[in-house]
DNA sequence: CTAAACTGATACTATATTAGTATCAATTAA
DNA sequence: TTAATTGATACTAATATAGTATCAGTTTAG
């Protein structure tokens, strides 16, 4: 069971390119050969993201991709339902056969209780989040060296 | 995004069928037609169970499939990884080109504390308790007419 | 003793999702 | 004016999910 596909992970990691050079155009194919991203699947991610206002583009020349949104303010939960479609735990898993009352249903609920369990927890991590570790296990890396 | 897929689905209503019915077998057409599941696909399900020492079943006339192990001893967790493999967020999703150090990559670390929450969840989920919460359901319900 | 009701095993098809590639038009800065 | 870039979209490939079909072997009821 794959929580989080390519699409996301790819996401999360350009997001985080962008974060790290906030307020300047980085380009898909820069990023693509440095994270190492395909970078057709990469672009369309990318124009994704656009129209859900995380991130905005300049065309041409020295054009790319820049960072719209806060990086705080954007969650691993977000970027799941974008890429991946609401989390659902199963569509109804127990139907009239067996429990009849869907509004009433026991077992539903349980199963919505863990929806919401998973979804909180990815609401937890945000892009900022993430951003800080990285940039701390690398002070930790540099400091090695 | 889908955390419980059909046959995980269809294996927890079947062994919550199983198990209202401790001690006798259950054939697999009547727990098809009863609990509305493709009956082919079920007996693969079903056979995949035995494998796993979940269920034990009887060749022949009035034989059938009946539960082996303690319903409250399987858990939602143990179904997902029979159908559809361990829980694993991603791959790795923070490859060299961003942290270089996966023992003490920090991005990872948050990763797999989610996973572990996720798993956990799940685990609190057994055939038994869903079984019970279930013969409460039908109760209220009984009542009611 | 045999026919019908079963499971065991396995091969097959269909559909959906995920992953990745290719193409061409439009824009812009050097 | 041309090379570097995004916008838009169509396409292919690989994998996972969902469901079907078939046939051999076992058991028990009649
Ligand atoms: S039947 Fe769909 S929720 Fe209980
Ligand atoms: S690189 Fe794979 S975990 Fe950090």
């Amino acid at each position: 069971m794959k929580v989080l596909t390519k699409n996301t992970d790819y996401a999360i990691r350009a997001l985080l390119a962008l974060s790290a050079k906030k307020g300047s155009y980085l380009s898909a194919k820069s990023i693509a050969t440095e994270h190492d991203i395909p970078y057709q699947f990469l672009r369309r991610l990318l124009q994704e993201m656009i129209r859900h206002d995380l991130i905005v583009s300049k065309e041409g020349v020295q054009g790319g991709f820049m960072m719209e949104k806060d990086p705080d303010e954007i969650t691993v939960t977000q970027l799941i339902e974008i890429f991946q479609g609401k989390v659902q735990v199963s569509e109804c898993m127990f139907r009239k056969q067996i429990c009849g009352n869907r509004a009433r249903c026991v077992l539903r609920h349980e199963i919505m209780r863990i929806e919401q369990v998973v979804q909180s927890e990815f609401e937890k991590v945000t892009i900022g989040k993430l951003l800080r570790d990285l940039e701390t296990a690398n002070q930790v890396n540099q400091k090695e060296k």
